[in-house]
DNA sequence: GCGGCCGTAACTGCATGCACTTTACATGCC
DNA sequence: GGCATGTAAAGTGCATGCAGTTACGGCCGC
């Protein structure tokens, strides 16, 4: 999805680049859960046609980035305390799969690359939380790419996404200190290439980093006042089918603020 | 994806149409890896215009199933005996969550319809192939359906999908006999409820079937002369990045036919 | 007879335009 | 004053048209 081309230029793919971009305001809380992504506004703001900004909100859906509704303002996607819960399951799962597969293998360039990855996480401690958290995220991100299994990259980069984007909602101010530090754990179980150990790390890493930020249903950090009483609307329709726990109301708007 | 408008129509939903029917047709092999999709020839027979063709075309790439290149026309994609392997890998991990999920959860009418649907495979058995591997594959998908978490549901389908699409590639004639027992058997575990059980069932299953198909690197069953040549055209050109196996020349085309 | 070159047909990339749906607001009724 | 209603604006769904790129087949030189 984004190895092409990789050196000259994006060889002007520009649903590739809005997608880039907008992924990136996205976990950097730019844009929050719920922001509306009208394709006018969009196509204006990267100089293309409403066509390409569509294709690019496609994409980004199929993602989970983006919900999309027929006839209506795409949003960013408001994930729902479960499936928070869920993506963090499967997260763990794929990426015992990528340590499994790196421990021991890792080239000398590549360590050290990850150690200046973790670097600059730790230049940024002070800066902004999202930058912080964005960090965090693509050091995992860089962990999947070097199995080179194009799918596990994919997967990983993907629930580690949205994994991020749910952060922005439930987490509370953002420790981030222990999380870097468990980093550089990881990076040298790597290098030594203990595989169970460092399969038990990063399945130790990723809990606490889930139950940091899923603590027991805390609400979402109150956004929108129509998501807060979602729970309570239950007994007036017919019989809203969302079953588990699936934001039953859809949200009319928190902020004015869309793209721009 | 999918629940939407569920009773009704489909809301005149093109996209996910052609798309449905895109899938099917390619894990059904009428449309075989490597097939030319021209988003004219798509629109024409879907009776829609060439955009709704290509979003579609974006969904099934981004799915995997499909192969995008920039001004060329898209085709099936055509996984490498790596890019399988890994999936498999990673289809073992979810289906594993699939399973641990719903270990001694299952109602009596879920283990009924899971039954009703093993009974079809039986049935198909001496149908054509495509047809059994498909409800192979669709059992897979049913039960990760009911664990109901949608990110779970959507991961497993999409692994399952591209695993079915490599099966078509490199399986031989296919015997499904001993994977509809196996599916029963893990029926009768889950109804059981002894999660280690069937865990262990579910992950040996897979294996089988892994190993059933991808019986050390046979070649992809002679489809197209160019993809036959590929491992052997590596010296020529400076050096085709592809450091993994994934098939280093795009295979210039196999049959006329396309879409129709 | 064979290999390279060129013109044409096929196809993609993208923008624009029109019809329909939803949303927001202002007006009028109670 | 509050609520319902109608109407205009905003936005999506989709088709079509044009420009640029690639693929293909014939033609020419050798």
């Amino acid at each position: 999805m984004s190895r092409e081309e990789s050196r000259g230029r994006p060889a002007t793919d520009k649903v590739g680049t809005i997608c880039r971009a907008l992924r990136r305001a996205i976990i950097e809380q730019a844009l929050e859960p719920g922001a509306k992504l009208p394709e006018d506004a969009l196509g204006e703001r990267f100089g293309v046609s409403r066509t390409i900004a569509r294709h690019a909100l496609g994409q980004l859906a199929a993602e989970g980035l983006v919900e999309l509704r027929r006839n209506r303002i795409a949003v960013v996607a408001t994930p729902s305390w479960q499936e928070a819960r869920d993506a963090f399951d499967i997260r763990i799962e794929l990426e015992r799969l990528v340590v499994r597969q790196l421990a021991g293998r890792l080239t000398k360039a590549q360590i050290a690359q990850l150690h200046a990855h973790v670097d600059a996480e730790d230049e940024a401690r002070n800066g902004p939380d999202p930058v912080s958290i964005r960090l965090a995220t693509e050091f995992h991100i860089l962990l999947a790419t070097m199995t080179e299994s194009p799918i596990l990259i994919r997967y990983v980069s993907e629930i580690a996404y949205r994994c991020c984007l749910t952060l922005s909602l439930f987490s509370r101010p953002h420790s981030s200190e222990c999380a870097i530090n468990e980093h550089r754990l990881l990076i040298d179980a790597l290098a030594k290439g203990d595989a169970e150990a460092v399969v038990a790390l990063m399945h130790h890493h990723l809990d606490s980093v889930a139950s940091r930020a899923l603590v027991a249903q805390t609400r979402p950090r109150g956004r929108d006042i129509m998501d807060i009483l979602a729970p309570y609307a239950e007994p007036l329709r017919p019989a809203p089918p969302a079953r588990r726990a699936a934001s039953p109301v859809a949200g009319k708007d928190s902020r004015r603020k869309a793209a721009n």
